[in-house]
DNA sequence: GTCTATAGGAGGATAGAC
DNA sequence: GTCTATCCTCCTATAGAC
Protein backbone atom coordinates (compact mmCIF):
# COMPACT_ATOMS: atom_id res chain seq x y z
CA UNK A 1 0.00 0.00 0.00
CA UNK A 2 2.69 2.31 0.80
CA UNK A 3 4.83 4.25 -1.67
CA UNK A 4 8.07 3.26 -2.69
CA UNK A 5 10.20 5.19 -0.62
CA UNK A 6 12.36 6.35 -3.12
CA UNK A 7 9.74 8.05 -4.74
CA UNK A 8 8.60 9.70 -2.00
CA UNK A 9 12.44 10.94 -1.20
CA UNK A 10 12.11 12.21 -5.34
CA UNK A 11 8.70 14.33 -4.29
CA UNK A 12 10.21 15.43 -1.34
CA UNK A 13 13.99 17.03 -2.74
CA UNK A 14 12.16 18.32 -5.67
CA UNK A 15 9.61 20.21 -3.69
CA UNK A 16 12.28 21.96 -1.55
CA UNK A 17 14.60 22.54 -4.49
CA UNK A 18 11.51 23.81 -6.54
CA UNK A 19 10.15 26.52 -3.72
CA UNK A 20 13.95 27.79 -3.44
CA UNK A 21 14.26 28.12 -6.99
CA UNK A 22 11.29 27.85 -8.93
CA UNK A 23 9.86 25.16 -11.49
CA UNK A 24 11.51 26.13 -14.89
CA UNK A 25 14.93 27.01 -12.84
CA UNK A 26 15.12 23.38 -11.65
CA UNK A 27 16.44 20.77 -13.17
CA UNK A 28 16.20 17.14 -13.13
CA UNK A 29 20.45 16.42 -12.48
CA UNK A 30 19.75 19.06 -9.32
CA UNK A 31 17.23 16.76 -7.94
CA UNK A 32 19.36 14.06 -9.17
CA UNK A 33 22.58 14.81 -7.63
CA UNK A 34 20.67 16.17 -4.52
CA UNK A 35 19.38 12.54 -4.34
CA UNK A 36 22.72 10.65 -4.85
CA UNK A 37 21.32 8.99 -8.24
CA UNK A 38 21.41 9.67 -11.51
CA UNK A 39 19.04 11.75 -13.88
CA UNK A 40 17.97 8.20 -15.58
CA UNK A 41 16.86 7.28 -12.53
CA UNK A 42 14.10 9.45 -11.91
CA UNK A 43 12.98 8.50 -15.27
CA UNK A 44 12.49 4.74 -13.60
CA UNK A 45 9.63 6.90 -10.83
CA UNK A 46 8.83 9.57 -12.39
CA UNK A 47 7.44 9.23 -16.64
CA UNK A 48 8.13 13.48 -17.06
CA UNK A 49 9.31 16.20 -15.13
CA UNK A 50 5.83 17.08 -15.46
CA UNK A 51 4.86 14.01 -14.00
CA UNK A 52 6.75 14.79 -10.36
CA UNK A 53 4.58 18.07 -9.81
CA UNK A 54 1.16 15.98 -10.95
CA UNK A 55 1.75 13.60 -8.53
CA UNK A 56 2.85 15.99 -5.70
CA UNK A 57 -0.50 18.14 -6.60
CA UNK A 58 -3.01 15.19 -6.86
CA UNK A 59 -2.44 14.58 -3.25
CA UNK A 60 -2.87 18.34 -1.94
CA UNK A 61 -6.50 17.82 -4.86
CA UNK A 62 -7.16 15.09 -2.58
CA UNK A 63 -7.25 16.64 0.53
CA UNK A 64 -8.74 19.59 -0.58
CA UNK A 65 -11.72 17.93 -1.64
CA UNK A 66 -12.59 16.47 1.63
CA UNK A 67 -12.71 19.64 3.01
CA UNK A 68 -14.49 21.18 0.98
CA UNK A 69 -17.22 18.42 0.03
CA UNK A 70 -17.25 18.37 4.16
CA UNK A 71 -18.29 22.13 4.01
CA UNK A 72 -20.88 21.83 0.96
CA UNK A 73 -22.41 19.16 3.39
CA UNK A 74 -22.95 21.60 5.90
CA UNK A 75 -25.49 24.76 5.75
CA UNK A 76 -23.79 28.01 4.48
CA UNK A 77 -23.61 29.54 8.02
CA UNK A 78 -21.20 31.83 9.51
CA UNK A 79 -20.29 28.59 11.87
CA UNK A 80 -19.83 26.10 9.22
CA UNK A 81 -17.51 29.28 7.19
CA UNK A 82 -15.23 30.02 10.27
CA UNK A 83 -14.85 25.98 10.70
CA UNK A 84 -13.73 25.56 7.66
CA UNK A 85 -11.09 28.14 8.11
CA UNK A 86 -9.93 26.54 10.60
CA UNK A 87 -9.95 23.03 9.36
CA UNK A 88 -7.93 24.35 6.31
CA UNK A 89 -5.35 26.10 8.27
CA UNK A 90 -4.94 23.17 10.59
CA UNK A 91 -4.80 20.92 7.00
CA UNK A 92 -1.94 22.92 5.94
CA UNK A 93 -0.26 22.16 9.49
CA UNK A 94 0.30 18.54 8.24
CA UNK A 95 2.95 17.02 6.50
CA UNK A 96 4.21 19.39 3.65
CA UNK A 97 0.86 20.69 2.66
CA UNK A 98 1.53 24.50 2.64
CA UNK A 99 5.19 23.94 0.92
CA UNK A 100 3.00 22.88 -2.08
CA UNK A 101 0.48 25.76 -1.52
CA UNK A 102 3.59 28.12 -1.35
CA UNK A 103 5.35 26.62 -4.51
CA UNK A 104 1.61 26.77 -6.20
CA UNK A 105 1.15 30.19 -5.44
CA UNK A 106 4.89 31.28 -6.66
CA UNK A 107 5.16 29.13 -9.99
CA UNK A 108 0.93 29.84 -11.16
CA UNK A 109 2.62 31.26 -14.21
CA UNK A 110 5.35 27.79 -14.78
CA UNK A 111 3.12 25.41 -14.35
CA UNK A 112 0.07 26.78 -16.66
CA UNK A 113 0.50 24.61 -18.97
CA UNK A 114 -0.44 21.43 -16.36
CA UNK A 115 -4.06 20.12 -16.57
CA UNK A 116 -3.71 19.91 -12.59
CA UNK A 117 -3.01 23.36 -12.34
CA UNK A 118 -6.78 24.05 -13.63
CA UNK A 119 -7.88 21.57 -11.19
CA UNK A 120 -5.99 23.35 -8.24
CA UNK A 121 -7.80 26.83 -9.48
CA UNK A 122 -11.21 25.12 -9.32
CA UNK A 123 -10.53 24.04 -5.98
CA UNK A 124 -9.67 27.38 -5.18
CA UNK A 125 -12.86 29.16 -6.20
CA UNK A 126 -15.19 26.44 -4.64
CA UNK A 127 -13.08 27.42 -1.35
CA UNK A 128 -13.96 31.06 -1.99
CA UNK A 129 -17.67 29.48 -2.70
CA UNK A 130 -18.32 28.63 0.39
CA UNK A 131 -16.35 31.54 2.22
CA UNK A 132 -18.67 33.94 0.14
CA UNK A 133 -22.34 34.16 -1.95
CA UNK A 134 -21.56 34.15 -5.63
CA UNK A 135 -23.03 38.13 -5.79
CA UNK A 136 -21.72 39.48 -2.57
CA UNK A 137 -20.19 43.09 -3.18
CA UNK A 138 -16.63 43.19 -4.68
CA UNK A 139 -15.38 44.51 -0.87
CA UNK A 140 -16.71 40.94 0.50
CA UNK A 141 -15.23 38.88 -2.66
CA UNK A 142 -12.12 40.56 -1.80
CA UNK A 143 -11.71 40.21 1.83
CA UNK A 144 -12.74 36.37 2.30
CA UNK A 145 -9.57 35.31 -1.35
CA UNK A 146 -7.59 37.72 1.30
CA UNK A 147 -8.57 35.52 4.08
CA UNK A 148 -7.12 31.92 2.24
CA UNK A 149 -4.43 34.18 1.71
CA UNK A 150 -3.77 34.78 5.35
CA UNK A 151 -3.83 31.25 6.24
CA UNK A 152 -0.56 30.75 3.57
CA UNK A 153 1.09 33.64 4.19
CA UNK A 154 1.34 32.87 7.56
CA UNK A 155 4.18 30.74 6.91
CA UNK A 156 6.58 32.94 5.19
CA UNK A 157 5.86 37.07 6.23
CA UNK A 158 7.23 37.37 9.59
CA UNK A 159 10.83 37.90 9.14
CA UNK A 160 12.22 37.42 12.99
CA UNK A 161 13.16 33.58 13.60
CA UNK A 162 11.93 33.62 16.85
CA UNK A 163 8.14 32.93 15.76
CA UNK A 164 6.97 29.73 15.95
CA UNK A 165 4.63 27.49 13.70
CA UNK A 166 1.81 27.70 16.54
CA UNK A 167 2.39 31.49 17.14
CA UNK A 168 2.22 32.09 13.35
CA UNK A 169 -0.61 29.27 12.37
CA UNK A 170 -2.96 31.42 15.83
CA UNK A 171 -2.12 35.45 14.03
CA UNK A 172 -3.01 33.76 10.71
CA UNK A 173 -6.68 32.24 12.01
CA UNK A 174 -7.06 35.33 13.73
CA UNK A 175 -6.68 37.63 11.17
CA UNK A 176 -8.54 35.28 8.71
CA UNK A 177 -11.80 34.90 10.75
CA UNK A 178 -11.82 38.38 11.28
CA UNK A 179 -12.12 39.10 7.34
CA UNK A 180 -14.46 36.96 7.09
CA UNK A 181 -16.72 37.66 9.90
CA UNK A 182 -18.93 40.12 9.50
CA UNK B 1 15.88 62.75 -23.01
CA UNK B 2 13.32 60.17 -24.30
CA UNK B 3 14.19 56.49 -24.17
CA UNK B 4 14.86 55.02 -27.63
CA UNK B 5 11.09 53.84 -28.80
CA UNK B 6 12.11 50.62 -29.31
CA UNK B 7 14.09 50.39 -26.24
CA UNK B 8 10.39 50.82 -24.52
CA UNK B 9 8.70 48.58 -27.14
CA UNK B 10 10.87 45.76 -25.80
CA UNK B 11 10.17 46.48 -22.00
CA UNK B 12 6.45 46.69 -22.48
CA UNK B 13 6.85 43.03 -24.65
CA UNK B 14 8.93 41.06 -22.12
CA UNK B 15 6.56 42.64 -19.47
CA UNK B 16 3.81 41.45 -21.31
CA UNK B 17 5.04 37.62 -21.54
CA UNK B 18 7.04 37.76 -18.51
CA UNK B 19 3.29 37.76 -16.54
CA UNK B 20 2.10 35.26 -19.53
CA UNK B 21 4.26 32.51 -19.02
CA UNK B 22 6.83 33.34 -16.20
CA UNK B 23 10.51 34.78 -16.50
CA UNK B 24 12.26 32.03 -16.98
CA UNK B 25 9.38 30.34 -19.61
CA UNK B 26 10.09 33.26 -21.76
CA UNK B 27 12.85 33.32 -24.14
CA UNK B 28 14.17 36.11 -26.22
CA UNK B 29 13.02 34.30 -29.04
CA UNK B 30 9.45 34.54 -28.39
CA UNK B 31 10.42 38.56 -27.34
CA UNK B 32 11.86 38.90 -30.26
CA UNK B 33 9.33 37.30 -32.97
CA UNK B 34 6.91 38.81 -31.11
CA UNK B 35 8.09 42.39 -31.70
CA UNK B 36 9.16 41.42 -35.10
CA UNK B 37 13.09 41.21 -34.74
CA UNK B 38 15.71 38.90 -34.16
CA UNK B 39 17.30 37.92 -30.66
CA UNK B 40 20.50 39.47 -32.18
CA UNK B 41 18.47 43.12 -32.22
CA UNK B 42 17.87 42.71 -28.50
CA UNK B 43 20.96 42.51 -27.60
CA UNK B 44 21.91 45.73 -28.87
CA UNK B 45 19.51 47.25 -26.28
CA UNK B 46 19.93 44.86 -23.41
CA UNK B 47 23.04 43.21 -22.59
CA UNK B 48 21.28 40.72 -21.12
CA UNK B 49 17.84 38.95 -20.54
CA UNK B 50 18.44 39.88 -16.79
CA UNK B 51 18.99 43.59 -18.24
CA UNK B 52 15.98 43.41 -19.54
CA UNK B 53 13.88 43.02 -15.59
CA UNK B 54 16.35 45.02 -14.49
CA UNK B 55 15.56 48.47 -15.99
CA UNK B 56 11.91 47.73 -15.76
CA UNK B 57 12.46 47.51 -12.00
CA UNK B 58 14.19 50.87 -11.49
CA UNK B 59 11.45 52.36 -13.12
CA UNK B 60 9.35 50.72 -10.13
CA UNK B 61 11.92 51.00 -7.74
CA UNK B 62 12.11 55.33 -8.36
CA UNK B 63 8.44 55.30 -7.99
CA UNK B 64 8.44 53.38 -4.38
CA UNK B 65 11.12 55.64 -3.03
CA UNK B 66 9.04 58.92 -3.79
CA UNK B 67 6.19 57.98 -2.28
CA UNK B 68 7.95 56.32 0.70
CA UNK B 69 10.11 59.61 1.08
CA UNK B 70 7.15 61.62 1.20
CA UNK B 71 5.49 59.26 3.95
CA UNK B 72 9.16 59.58 6.03
CA UNK B 73 8.96 63.28 6.31
CA UNK B 74 5.85 63.36 8.29
CA UNK B 75 4.81 62.11 11.44
CA UNK B 76 3.39 58.41 11.75
CA UNK B 77 0.08 59.17 12.16
CA UNK B 78 -2.65 57.15 11.04
CA UNK B 79 -3.98 59.54 8.67
CA UNK B 80 -0.57 59.46 7.24
CA UNK B 81 -0.86 55.69 6.83
CA UNK B 82 -4.21 55.77 4.99
CA UNK B 83 -3.32 58.60 2.74
CA UNK B 84 -0.02 56.69 2.03
CA UNK B 85 -2.22 53.69 1.43
CA UNK B 86 -4.51 56.20 -0.46
CA UNK B 87 -1.40 57.55 -2.96
CA UNK B 88 0.20 54.20 -3.45
CA UNK B 89 -2.94 52.66 -4.95
CA UNK B 90 -3.46 55.66 -7.05
CA UNK B 91 -0.10 55.02 -7.91
CA UNK B 92 -0.49 51.32 -9.40
CA UNK B 93 -3.03 52.97 -12.00
CA UNK B 94 -0.21 54.66 -13.39
CA UNK B 95 1.11 53.24 -16.52
CA UNK B 96 2.29 49.46 -15.82
CA UNK B 97 3.05 49.86 -12.30
CA UNK B 98 0.52 47.21 -11.17
CA UNK B 99 1.75 45.00 -14.07
CA UNK B 100 5.37 45.25 -12.82
CA UNK B 101 4.48 44.16 -9.21
CA UNK B 102 2.03 41.63 -10.26
CA UNK B 103 4.94 40.26 -12.42
CA UNK B 104 7.42 40.60 -9.71
CA UNK B 105 5.15 39.19 -6.98
CA UNK B 106 4.88 35.55 -9.47
CA UNK B 107 8.59 35.74 -10.37
CA UNK B 108 10.32 36.28 -6.97
CA UNK B 109 12.32 33.17 -7.14
CA UNK B 110 13.28 33.21 -10.71
CA UNK B 111 14.87 36.41 -9.69
CA UNK B 112 16.43 36.27 -6.79
CA UNK B 113 19.99 36.05 -7.79
CA UNK B 114 19.07 39.48 -9.17
CA UNK B 115 20.32 42.27 -7.26
CA UNK B 116 17.22 44.29 -8.12
CA UNK B 117 15.51 42.15 -6.26
CA UNK B 118 16.66 42.58 -2.58
CA UNK B 119 16.58 46.20 -2.93
CA UNK B 120 12.84 45.60 -4.22
CA UNK B 121 12.42 43.48 -0.87
CA UNK B 122 13.75 46.72 0.91
CA UNK B 123 11.45 49.23 -0.27
CA UNK B 124 8.15 46.69 0.63
CA UNK B 125 10.01 46.20 3.73
CA UNK B 126 9.78 50.32 4.42
CA UNK B 127 6.40 50.23 3.15
CA UNK B 128 5.28 47.82 6.14
CA UNK B 129 7.62 50.33 8.50
CA UNK B 130 5.64 53.15 7.05
CA UNK B 131 2.23 51.66 8.15
CA UNK B 132 3.08 49.71 10.94
CA UNK B 133 5.16 50.18 14.32
CA UNK B 134 8.38 47.60 14.52
CA UNK B 135 6.93 45.84 17.74
CA UNK B 136 3.22 45.29 16.68
CA UNK B 137 2.17 42.31 17.50
CA UNK B 138 1.94 39.80 14.51
CA UNK B 139 -1.75 39.86 13.87
CA UNK B 140 -1.10 43.42 13.46
CA UNK B 141 1.98 43.02 10.90
CA UNK B 142 0.33 40.49 8.94
CA UNK B 143 -2.83 42.80 8.33
CA UNK B 144 -0.59 45.85 6.93
CA UNK B 145 1.11 42.81 4.72
CA UNK B 146 -2.49 41.78 3.90
CA UNK B 147 -3.26 45.74 2.67
CA UNK B 148 -0.53 46.24 0.36
CA UNK B 149 -0.94 43.14 -1.29
CA UNK B 150 -5.35 43.78 -1.08
CA UNK B 151 -4.38 46.59 -3.46
CA UNK B 152 -2.23 44.55 -5.57
CA UNK B 153 -4.88 41.63 -5.47
CA UNK B 154 -7.40 44.63 -6.59
CA UNK B 155 -5.84 43.95 -10.71
CA UNK B 156 -6.47 39.99 -10.49
CA UNK B 157 -8.76 38.58 -8.06
CA UNK B 158 -11.99 39.20 -9.71
CA UNK B 159 -13.04 36.94 -12.75
CA UNK B 160 -16.07 38.69 -13.83
CA UNK B 161 -15.39 40.69 -16.67
CA UNK B 162 -17.24 43.40 -16.26
CA UNK B 163 -15.39 45.42 -13.35
CA UNK B 164 -14.10 48.75 -14.27
CA UNK B 165 -10.60 50.13 -13.09
CA UNK B 166 -12.40 52.21 -10.76
CA UNK B 167 -14.61 49.70 -9.10
CA UNK B 168 -11.69 47.29 -8.63
CA UNK B 169 -9.46 50.50 -7.01
CA UNK B 170 -12.41 51.67 -4.64
CA UNK B 171 -13.00 48.22 -3.69
CA UNK B 172 -8.99 47.31 -2.98
CA UNK B 173 -8.52 50.67 -1.16
CA UNK B 174 -11.49 50.13 1.04
CA UNK B 175 -10.13 46.73 2.08
CA UNK B 176 -6.86 48.05 2.69
CA UNK B 177 -8.03 51.05 4.78
CA UNK B 178 -9.83 48.74 6.83
CA UNK B 179 -7.03 46.30 7.32
CA UNK B 180 -4.60 49.40 8.40
CA UNK B 181 -7.41 51.03 10.30
CA UNK B 182 -7.47 49.69 13.93
C1' DG C 1 16.02 -0.09 -9.94
C1' DT C 2 19.94 2.12 -11.25
C1' DC C 3 23.68 2.91 -14.43
C1' DT C 4 26.38 4.87 -18.89
C1' DA C 5 25.91 7.02 -23.05
C1' DT C 6 23.80 9.80 -26.19
C1' DA C 7 20.28 11.76 -29.03
C1' DG C 8 18.08 16.01 -30.15
C1' DG C 9 16.83 20.47 -29.22
C1' DA C 10 16.50 25.14 -27.09
C1' DG C 11 18.51 28.64 -24.56
C1' DG C 12 21.62 32.78 -23.81
C1' DA C 13 25.06 35.16 -25.84
C1' DT C 14 28.64 36.93 -29.45
C1' DA C 15 31.07 38.15 -34.04
C1' DG C 16 30.96 40.62 -37.83
C1' DA C 17 28.50 42.17 -42.23
C1' DC C 18 25.38 45.74 -43.77
C1' DG D 1 20.20 49.41 -35.30
C1' DT D 2 19.32 45.31 -37.23
C1' DC D 3 20.69 41.17 -39.61
C1' DT D 4 22.84 36.18 -40.44
C1' DA D 5 25.43 32.75 -38.68
C1' DT D 6 27.29 30.40 -35.08
C1' DC D 7 29.16 28.98 -30.32
C1' DC D 8 28.64 26.68 -26.28
C1' DT D 9 26.13 25.09 -22.60
C1' DC D 10 22.46 22.92 -20.51
C1' DC D 11 18.20 20.74 -20.76
C1' DT D 12 14.60 16.81 -21.18
C1' DA D 13 14.22 12.38 -22.54
C1' DT D 14 15.43 7.63 -24.31
C1' DA D 15 18.13 3.17 -25.34
C1' DG D 16 20.11 -0.52 -23.61
C1' DA D 17 23.60 -2.81 -20.30
C1' DC D 18 23.89 -4.62 -15.57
Amino acid sequence: MKESDTRTRIQDVALELFIEQGYEATSLREIAEKLGVTKAALYYHFKTKDDIVTSMIADRLAAMDELIAWAQSRPPTTETRREFVRRYGADLMRARHHDMMRFFERNQTALRHNPATERMRERMQAMLDVLTDKDAPLTRQLKCSLAIFAIHATWFVFREPGVSDEARQAAGLEVALELIGD
